[in-house]
DNA sequence: CGGAGAATTGAATTTTATCAACTGATGTGG
DNA sequence: CCACATCAGTTGATAAAATTCAATTCTCCG
């Protein structure tokens, strides 16, 4: 096990809150060990029960849905810190699946001792319900964003949250509104309801207004205000959040 | 304070879980009143903060999120049973709106006793969890219904889901495929991101086909399978949930 | 009886998807 | 080292899907 909790990178983030040494002591106990996944393999499988849950320490992945008839939705990009497999843990199986679109380093947990971190460790049970509720909020936006907005505003939109989610990560510096993208414009349309085509040629708009490029894996915010115009607006919101 | 917890009608329904005396007596302790709210009325409102959470015991409603240009998205319709206002009370405000469709009945909680009940009641902590993972898992269903199926398909699906919530909640017979839905076209149209135009000539190719018709606040499916095809074959699943 | 809100229908317009072709980078086997 | 296949991105032309606009009906309510 190369890392303890105690000494998790992470924990230096802003973002992330900071922790007792007791709430530290119970996550640490609970840790069973380091996953590492290579670029494109699945982590949870749609369907399919999982014995563990992971959080993300290294790379970035995508969360997506199949429906029956063959059609694949983007729920969401995978970040370092986000938390994997509660939906398997909680419920019976798992309604979507993960997968790997850097290699990856995941931190592993055990389902069964879900259970007991509530009758142990209330606070970070909480916790866990914060990132419920925030997976939650994420969605609806996602959905709104999806229902409600022209294809240029929810390119526009999708490339805010890239570029937001890299930062609070810790995978690009606050203010230069550049970040390595390792994601394919495929997965960006999935995630938009969008065709790839009409996906490239809203990306070549957003371009030729200045306000953004994306090229060779690497996302450049020309203009953030003038993205977050195009998106339609929606005022930065930065948020605490908890580290499992 | 009309109905205690260990009566509550909600409770003899088979979607909901069964509970010890226990638990009964925790959540019957946390209880702090009744609300009744007329048709029309706002309960949450994004945005806020809301020292109470609810929990509907009669009537519907509906969840929406409204967007900085203005654009409505309908999340969700609201049932007997929903637990609302998990979000304000983890997080620091509603994301989005809750409003009543009909009068409704709601069961009254306290915010602050949330981490009351997390100290006190971990089984029932756990089922709050199972919540919110089960709105994230009806969510991502719809992001990829809005975001990948075409009109009529959506439609379809949107009627199916509408009928399942209505049974489990038992605001209709299990087998009829029939129930009141106090909704306006609008509001489907808002679900499902479609205009109300285009979403009124889907419901009438569903009815032309003999499989659904949506008339007088009454939702009749002629056609279960039919409908569920149309809808792109989501087999039908249920899942006993947890009641607060 | 008049008016407001909701549902319905047809027609014109816009948006987005599909199809098809081409580029450039990458990788493989002979 | 080159021919060849593959995969992601790009672009233009065409077709389909859904929106908008406009007009009408219906019901409920004051």
């Amino acid at each position: 096990m190369e890392v303890i909790c105690a000494e998790c990178p992470l924990r230096r983030l802003p973002a992330f809150q900071s922790l007792t040494g007791d709430d530290l002591a119970v996550t640490d106990r609970l840790k069973r060990g380091e996953l590492r996944v290579e670029a494109g393999m699945p982590i949870l499988m749609q369907g399919a029960t999982s014995p563990q849950l992971f959080t993300v320490l290294r790379g970035q992945g995508l969360r997506t849905k199949t429906l029956p008839d063959g059609e694949r939705q983007v729920l969401g990009f995978v970040f370092p810190g986000d938390f994997l497999g509660l939906q398997a843990a909680v419920m019976a199986e798992m309604e979507h699946s993960v997968e790997a679109a850097t290699d990856m380093l995941l931190c592993v947990f055990d389902r069964n001792d879900l259970r007991q971190l509530y009758q142990d460790a209330p606070r970070r049970a909480f916790d866990v319900t914060w990132l419920a509720a925030m997976e939650e909020s994420l969605l609806s936006e996602a959905l709104a964003t999806v229902g409600q907005l022209p294809a240029r505003a929810r390119v526009a939109w999708g490339l805010l949250k890239l570029l937001q989610r890299a930062e609070v990560s810790g995978l690009a510096p606050a203010d230069e509104g550049r970040a390595a993208m390792p994601f394919r414009q495929q997965d960006l349309a999935d995630a938009l309801g969008l065709s790839v085509v009409h996906t490239n040629k809203m990306l070549a708009a957003l371009r030729a207004d200045g306000l953004a490029t994306w090229r060779d894996g690497v996302l450049d915010v020309h203009d953030r205000a003038g993205l977050a115009r195009a998106a339609g607006i929606p005022p930065e919101t930065k948020r605490d959040r908890p580290l499992i």
